[in-house]
DNA sequence: CGATTTTGACCTGCGC
DNA sequence: GCGCAGGTCAAAATCG
């Protein structure tokens, strides 16, 4: 019936034309049952149901409308006043920091919301502004690693010089020791150093590569330091020709059957859907790096999050102390950027030890200690075959089988998020409150995850039209309280558009549809959140 | 013959 | 300033 629109307020224009539509239609075929004399008294009842049914439906949009609008305006104002807490609680601000707006929701995976160049080249992403944090995966989304800081980009916009390849390809790329290769006085690198987020994929996996979906050329290839037997090579992308995407891959010195693949950089093409899979994952990865990082001067960033479970996800920061002990020799060696790992390996490796085991000269430097995120599910997965030398050898998948849908990275995600917040729970609801407020406005991750959610109840509201002509209530149940609910295995709504441009990751919460129209999104977070005309906002039940 | 890989040279940043 | 290590370039070699 009606698809689901990436702009919420889109998709609520959809709405409306569709019932419009509808009852124009029924209106007509009324018109030509009225010259009928046996079917005049049916077709005047028939048309009142509609007439009537169109007034619901006006009614029912404009309180979703409403509900949107008040639920929007309360979510920011929630973020701006944790934004601003957060600034003043840090005290020290450096001028770096005053540069800074207050942190705002952004639903774009990957990319940067303040990349004024972007969205001129893609006009179809030019829409409104006010609907800008909230635009999920429109047309424009790109899905790929955005690993450019928003603060650097903000410097880099004020600058009148861009370097060149940011116009051809919509990045940075050259990382700020080339930039300065070919660009000698680029001032940009000098007084800033891009805050390029590294991703790096540890996968069991007996091939060369990971098959990603990506087409790759190697340029060069060097014997690491430490690991003389395995030489890291490096590759790029080549699907299109001014595509920025790098890529770094060595086998672990440890267990050789380890690869691990470092991404950095932003596709400036449309992948192809089996490149999503692994371009949403790290692009997810590298967003919430930065997320941390943007918030936190790298002097600073080991206390900010060291040693912490964040979302679920094991944050592992080591300060440059701890790696001049030589927990991490290569570390000093390393370059700039904030690096990130996502352990696919099988091995049930979330405790901090297992970082050990990371090849260190694959993780980050000092300056942007590592992330480490274990994605391995106590469950078989099929990391493997997607991104292991399992994955089919055509290099598609089929539209109607998203690669992530089978990305079982949920569990212990799950888990770990539970765990942590039953760990940090106050006794208050103000704690819970305070935590979850603190998280959604800190991981962008879970920002999208809600905003998808809100995103889709609008779209949701009136494709739950039975035939009868009834609409079933628009109730969004982000059921996030609900771990033991069933994982759903009908295909994730968002992901039904048949463009394959969503996220996959959303699915790492494991969404459905429930039978009642619902959207379920899993979360360990014991509490809902529901919207409807009937039920509280989701502020409210953080509020509450 | 074009695309890709190999490989040595070169550049840059960092530590001493 | 020097040496080391990471990263990139580009010519030569190889492959399909």
């Amino acid at each position: 019936m009606s698809k689901i629109a990436a702009n919420p307020s889109g998709a609520v224009m959809e709405e409306k034309k569709d019932a419009a539509s509808i009852s124009h239609h029924e209106e007509g075929f009324c018109v030509q049952e009225v010259g009928k004399d046996d079917g005049l008294k049916s077709a005047i009842a028939e048309m009142g149901e509609v007439k009537e049914e169109n007034e619901r439906l006006k009614m029912m949009l404009e309180r979703v409308e409403k509900d949107y609008q008040s639920l929007q305006l309360r979510f920011f104002d929630i973020l701006q006043k944790e934004a601003s807490e957060k600034g003043s609680a840090e005290g020290s601000v450096t001028s770096l920091d005053e540069t800074e707006e207050p942190e705002m929701v952004s639903l774009r995976l990957g990319r940067n919301p303040r990349e004024p160049k972007k969205d001129e080249r893609n006009g179809t992403c030019n829409k409104a502004k006010e609907n800008e944090d909230f635009e999920l995966a429109s047309n424009c989304l790109t899905l790929g690693l955005d690993a450019t800081c928003q603060l650097s980009m903000e410097l880099a916009s004020e600058s009148s010089e861009e370097p060149k390849e940011t116009e051809a390809g919509g990045e940075t790329w050259p990382t700020s020791k080339s930039v300065k290769a070919r660009n000698g006085d680029d001032e940009i690198s000098d007084q800033m150093p891009t805050k390029r987020a590294r991703v790096s994929v540890r996968a069991r996996c007996d091939t060369p590569t990971m098959n990603d979906g990506c087409q790759w050329r190697k340029y060069g290839q060097k014997i690491a330091k430490g690991n003389p037997s395995c030489p890291r090579a490096y590759y790029r992308c080549t699907v299109a020709p001014a595509c920025p995407v790098r890529k770094q891959v060595q086998r672990c010195a440890e267990d050789m059957s380890i690869l691990i693949t470092t991404y950095e950089g932003t596709h400036n093409h449309p992948l192809p859907v089996s490149a999503t899979a692994m371009a949403s994952t790290t692009s997810a990865a590298a967003s919430m790096l930065l997320s941390d990082s943007s918030t936190s001067q790298p002097s600073t960033h080991s206390s900010a999050l060291s040693g912490t479970v964040f979302n679920g996800l094991s944050f592992s920061h080591f300060d440059q102390s701890r790696a001049k002990q030589g927990l991490f020799p290569n570390h000093a060696a390393s370059p700039l950027f904030p690096t990130i790992t996502l352990d696919l390996t099988s091995a049930s490796s979330s405790s901090p030890a297992h970082v050990t085991r990371l090849p260190s000269n694959i993780a980050s430097g000092p300056r942007y200690p590592p992330t480490n995120l274990s994605f391995c599910s106590k469950e078989p997965t099929i990391i493997p075959a997607v991104w292991g030398n399992g994955f089919p050898n055509n290099g598609t998948l089929a539209m109607d089988k998203p690669p992530m849908r089978s990305l079982n990275l949920g569990n212990q995600f799950q888990e770990h998020f539970y765990q942590q917040y039953m760990k940090n729970q106050a006794p208050s609801r103000d704690a819970l409150a305070k935590t979850l407020t603190k998280v959604i406005s800190t991981d962008p991750s879970l920002r999208s995850v809600i905003a998808a959610a809100v995103t889709s109840v609008m779209g949701q509201g009136s494709s739950n039209r039975n035939h009868g002509g009834e609409v079933s209530g628009p109730g969004l149940s982000l059921s996030l309280g609900n771990q033991h609910a069933a994982i759903a295995s009908k295909a994730n709504p968002m992901i039904q558009n048949g463009k394959g441009m969503l996220p996959g990751y959303f699915n790492w919460l494991s969404s459905s549809s429930s039978p009642n129209g619902g959207l379920m999104l899993q979360s360990p977070l014991p509490f809902s959140v529901s919207k409807s005309s009937t039920a509280p906002s989701i502020i409210d039940q953080i509020n509450h």
